[in-house]
DNA sequence: ATGAAAGCGCTAACAT
DNA sequence: ATGTTAGCGCTTTCAT
């Protein structure tokens, strides 16, 4: 059934030259190659219909012409736009992704990354960043090459690597203060588990933003849930949803949610309507990411817009220099501006006091 | 900066075996192996943090422990979902999952299986098929395995493939007479470029719907996007809000629309919208797929839900009883039940003679 | 029960 | 300008 495998000798046999030069001209060292030899070597691999084993060929030479992108899952279109984002640009520059989703699980993230290590994968861009990253320390001083989306520097970080991102905590201070200024006063914080430093900052931002307006932030409503089976982001409808059930049957519901993405957001708007409330006349939301369903539910959804395909390039970009050459930059935080897109799911409280 | 990287011989050194040995333990063949020597071996690899290198290991056996999955785009939640699922089935197979986005496009299809097959993947799903497949005709009679989402059989098929899916021109029958049901007599047909095989059924199923009621399917209704830069399902949000605007002004305008996806039937609410049309009071919409936000849009989207895990379960299990043994099985179809779910986004149409 | 040796397909010194 | 040679790290007969 399967056709013999032609391999680099039986296109130098067929040219009459030797294995290496076939190879010196599969790798483009052909300044001082007779014409006539390097047209007999193409004519020899068109005719075979020869394609050299790249296996064979890393085994040698020791790289892979791949980077790594380890997301929390493609279930979110956010992920699935960024995944897309990041692939054209390392096509662009000669690389190939390698795609893994980690559910934010920081087990399956270091299966992931040392598989892709024992590859020969020598870089990898993180979709989100958890807390801690002592599952990768290792492999970073074995000489990984990591850049993080949404990695904020922390003060405790013992690991190297480059991170970029907006300034969560100053996109979601915008968000809260956008509902502050319509005179909300009980603003709610809905999120998945909170384990990324991204969570962590938006949380923070939240707080800040109500601690300045004078509001003693209510830990009643934060609101953080547990994923159900596997799957993480997966749920973020569902979670958002059950979050809103539970946050709007309090004895002093809020008057306005902030969700940790615009997944949540809309899950919430679908609890709101079990319940029978309207958006934004009973209650306000504010999502973050801006992807294009934001536009299309109804009412559109107000929420905080990140460049995702600057972030992706500026990742790819940072990746590159660092595997070819320029590694000697000091590790940075990038950070691209986000901003708030206003739309129609908020609007003042009906109960305006 | 990088550790010196041990290799099968530094982990037979320190435990006084020979690499066959080492080798021998970790394939587990260890039934004749003396305890004390299996002690040794598990002690120095332990010590030295020894990590077999895969490339070497795939040079020499030929195989690699993977799958390809080629998709449209990742962007497109639905097939996000799918990709979520086939690789949580490959897992639990012992395969890795590598995924690529093909934007439906046949030349990018091509150089990802041709690459993958380069790499010693034996095995591809593919989560459209194109009405062609002569791209990949050489490759397939190399022995590469392909099971495609949603291939019926066509009688001009030379390719050998399993395939798996619903009953595309069925469900898109139940659809469109769902609509007719309701007392709709024009209904447009929304998609983006029709070029795989799924998006002609559905178009078929919508025309014999048609016609079995005694209605002449009008051209003008078929509207087919074609995508703007590179993305393809990426901008199937766009695509149906546009197709929405055009199918929406004509002089004798369509009172329901199909979709041939939810993602398109996104759009056309928010091209509805636009004009300050209601759904489903000025106009009825059905999609296909029934992905989650299906029940978080305003109105609830009637669907056609495709069961997404049993067909990727399915289409798993195909690729690795073939890449397995078991190669015999004549080649087939395998129909898995869709289900239309009805929600708020159908009605009667307002004018209902 | 374990080891020696050959080789998977390619690259890169180092010859010539 | 081209060829010779020695591996990259592993698996797998075939010996013992």
């Amino acid at each position: 059934m399967s056709t013999q495998k032609i391999t680099i000798a039986d296109v130098a046999r067929r040219a009459n030259v030797s294995p290496s030069t076939v190879s010196n001209y599969l790798n483009g060292r052909v300044e001082r190659m007779r014409a006539d030899t390097r047209e007999r070597i193409k004519r020899a691999i068109e005719e075979l219909g020869y394609r050299p084993n790249p296996v064979a060929r890393q085994l040698k030479t020791g790289h892979a012409p791949f980077i790594g992108l380890i997301v929390p899952s493609v279930a979110n279109p956010f992920y699935g736009i960024f995944a897309r984002h990041v692939e054209a640009m390392a096509l662009e520059n000669g690389y190939q992704v390698l795609l893994g989703n980690s559910d934010r699980d920081p087990q399956r993230e270091r299966r992931y990354a040392e598989e892709l290590w024992n590859y020969g994968v020598r870089g990898i861009v993180f979709g989100s960043s958890l807390t801690h990253l002592t599952h990768l320390e290792d492999l970073i001083k074995q000489g990984l090459r990591v850049v993080a989306f949404d990695r904020s520097m922390r003060s405790e970080d013992k690991v190297l690597m480059d991170s970029v991102g907006v300034d969560n905590a100053h996109a979601m201070r915008m968000a809260t203060r956008h509902l502050l200024g319509l005179g909300h006063r009980r603003i709610a914080f809905v999120s998945g588990p909170i384990r990324t430093v991204s969570r962590l900052d938006r949380l923070a931002g939240y707080r800040e933003a109500l601690r300045d307006a004078g509001i003693d932030p209510d830990p009643d409503l934060v609101w953080q849930g547990e994923p159900f089976a596997g799957f993480g982001d997966f749920d973020a409808v569902q979670l958002g949803r059950q979050a809103a059930h539970e946050l709007l049957t309090l004895s002093n519901p809020p008057t306005a949610i902030v969700a940790v993405n615009d997944m949540y957001a809309f899950g919430v708007y679908a609890g709101a309507r079990d319940l029978g409330l309207r958006i934004p006349d009973d209650l306000s939301v504010v999502g973050f990411d801006d992807i294009d369903l934001t536009e299309v539910v109804e009412p559109p959804l107000t929420t905080i817009r990140q460049p995702i395909a600057e972030i992706a390039a500026k990742a790819v970009s940072l990746i590159t220099q660092r595997l070819e050459g320029d590694d000697d930059t000091p590790y940075q935080y990038h950070v691209l501006p986000a901003q708030l897109v206003v739309r129609r799911s908020t609007a003042q409280p009906r109960l305006f006091v």
